[in-house]
DNA sequence: CTAGGGTTAG
């Protein structure tokens, strides 16, 4: 009798707690929990379990941990509500551990365990882990699983292992949107931008219907590629779905618009959003500060500090700092740091602010001030620092400070050919023979060409590749042809070729040849060749643009009359009348 | 009862 009643009672806590949780009633959960330590009754594992995923979807992990240590016996349903607690608050470690103990305590982990786990396995200690639960997960049916696969390959891709991640994919017996997503998205992160467009289209051809996370991967790979062509109509596309306000998608917009260099189009967007996050205020900023607009920076970030409800994070600071940087603001740049410095619940600075710091000095040229400046910053310095420095003393023609931020960064980065670029520039321009041999020979000993430079542009919807000296165009005998009349005419403009660009040892002619090789040049000459009379040409570049590419360019947008944009690894170079926004400072 | 993919910076 005492025993159906018990039974009785328990069954109506469990219906008031199931209906808790569908409302996330937190307040009236956590009443019917008191209730239940009041009556003094054991209660099982099943009303504890609800307990448990109650407190997790209100976010309350501490609650949840209580309930779940005081379980005198745990079912799968409760290690894994835990487990996925810990994984929705950001605490990978926590969720990791507990799986741990989970498989120590002889609890047999189901397919909801798995996909929830593995998404905690990022980072390379994550991925050690991860590539074991792997192993143990053959053991179970559930690799072909598509919430476990789609978690799996998501790891495989984060970890940079896409081909595993895509045979995983491609194992998988049936395919939906989120499985589709994590591999096209792993692709745009990884930085393969073809390979994700490609996979797009097919995919879409074979009749899989997307959503917004999806678009938000795809437009991740046309940033990278500068494809504002492809970008525009995935836009359009987006717009004719009527989705939803999505702002994460409005974000990738913005951003990818300002990747593209149309930051007219990223503005109208963000005016036109009726809420932003930090994160589209910063893509906001970021694009203006890539396009050298720094009084546009200081402006928007003036708006921001106004607003009550989104606070700058360190990721703003960037980009108003190095905003000031390209825009030629040094000096309100270096008085926006001093006042983030004093601000008492200001954002963390990291090195990467005072990097920042580094180059505004460097770029007002002073460099000695620079590097006093590094000597007592709270961080070691690193390459990007020195490169900055370097940077900074081969525009100011500065070979005392050169030599020793030159020595410092090929210390720290032996293997990169571009650091030796830039020292042996400032050598050759300084007339320092001696030094500029040694470099050579350094450089020649120890530098490996990890990234090849390529150039492309995007003519009607079709991405033209080049490399170096390329000759797998189609068109290659007319675009050699074109650089060389490019450079006939110039010359007759004052274009002197910069042959301390190439530093290979090899006579003056075959020098001028390489240069008239490099891949800016023959996209940009591809580009006059094909596009129509009067539209701006758009190349984009993998790395920083070569100096005499540069100067190339000025000299061809005056005498041909012609816009040319050019992006590179850190920016847009937007070219007029022989004259560059980035104030030849790079 | 418990589950997977997403935006800025470097």
């Amino acid at each position: 009798m005492a025993k159906q009643g018990l039974e009785v009672k328990f069954k109506f806590y469990d219906e008031l707690l199931t209906q808790c949780v569908s409302q996330r009633a937190l307040r009236e959960g956590q009443w019917v929990h008191a209730h239940m330590i009041k009556t003094h009754y054991e209660p099982p594992v099943y009303l504890r379990t609800r307990l448990i995923v109650l407190y997790v979807k209100c976010e309350c992990l501490s609650d949840a941990r209580y309930v779940f240590d005081e379980m005198p016996e745990r079912n799968v349903v409760s290690w894994t509500a835990m487990i996925s607690g810990y994984a929705r608050m950001g605490h990978s470690s926590e969720a990791l551990n507990l799986f741990v103990q989970m498989i120590r305590s002889g609890a047999e982990p189901n397919e909801f365990t798995f996909a929830t786990v593995l998404t905690c396995c990022t980072g390379a200690f994550g991925f050690c882990l991860g590539w074991q639960i792997h192993s143990l997960l053959v053991k179970h049916p559930f690799e072909s699983h598509v919430f476990v696969g789609s978690s799996l390959l998501d790891m495989y891709a984060k970890a940079g292992r896409i081909q595993e991640a895509r045979d995983i994919f491609e194992a998988l017996p049936e395919k939906d949107v989120v499985s589709c997503t994590a591999i096209i998205s792993g692709y745009a992160q990884q930085g393969l931008d073809e390979k994700a467009l490609e996979l797009f289209r097919r995919l879409r051809m074979e009749g899989m219907n997307f959503n917004y996370v999806t678009y938000v991967g795809i437009l991740t790979a046309l940033s990278g590629l500068a494809a504002l062509e492809h970008g525009r109509q995935v836009h359009s596309h987006v717009l004719r779905l009527k989705l939803p306000f999505y702002v994460v998608l409005q974000n990738s917009l913005i951003d990818m618009y300002s990747k593209c260099g149309n930051l007219a189009y990223s503005r109208r967007i963000f005016d036109n959003m009726s809420e932003r996050t930090i994160i589209s205020w910063n893509a906001m900023l970021v694009g203006y500060s890539r396009h050298g607009l720094g009084k546009e920076v200081v402006e928007l970030f003036e708006l921001l500090k106004a607003e009550i409800t989104t606070r700058p994070n360190s990721v703003t600071l960037l980009a108003v700092l190095s905003g000031c940087s390209h825009g030629g603001m040094e000096h309100r740049g270096l008085k926006i740091f001093d006042e983030m410095l004093n601000e008492e619940d200001g954002v963390e600075l990291g090195i990467e602010h005072y990097a920042c710091v580094v180059d505004l000095l460097g770029r007002s040229g002073q460099v000695e001030r620079a590097l006093q400046f590094i000597n007592q910053m709270p961080f070691k310095p690193n390459a990007a620092i020195w490169g900055s420095l370097l940077g900074a003393c081969r525009f100011h023609q500065n070979t005392n400070v050169g030599k020793i931020a030159g020595n410092s960064l090929l210390d720290i980065e032996p293997e990169n050919a571009g650091n030796y670029v830039v020292l042996a520039n400032l050598y050759a321009s300084a007339g320092k023979w001696e030094e500029l041999r040694r470099v050579r020979e350094l450089m020649k000993e120890k530098a490996v060409v990890k990234v090849p430079g390529k150039s492309w542009i995007e003519v009607e919807q079709t991405l033209h590749t080049f490399h170096a000296s390329d000759n797998s165009h189609p068109r290659k005998e007319e675009i050699f042809q074109k650089v060389r009349e490019l450079s006939a005419r110039i010359k007759g403009a004052g274009y002197v070729p910069d042959m301390g660009c190439v530093l290979h040892d090899v006579d003056e002619e075959q020098k001028e040849k390489m240069l008239l090789g490099h891949s800016e040049k023959l996209a940009l000459a591809f580009g006059l060749i094909a596009e129509p009379q009067g539209k701006p040409i758009r190349v984009i570049k993998n790395l920083r643009i070569c100096v005499d590419c540069h100067n190339f360019a000025k000299f061809v947008s005056q005498v041909y009359k012609r816009e040319v944009s050019l992006r590179d690894k850190a920016r847009f170079h937007r070219i007029v009348g022989g004259k560059c926004s980035c104030g030849d400072y790079w």
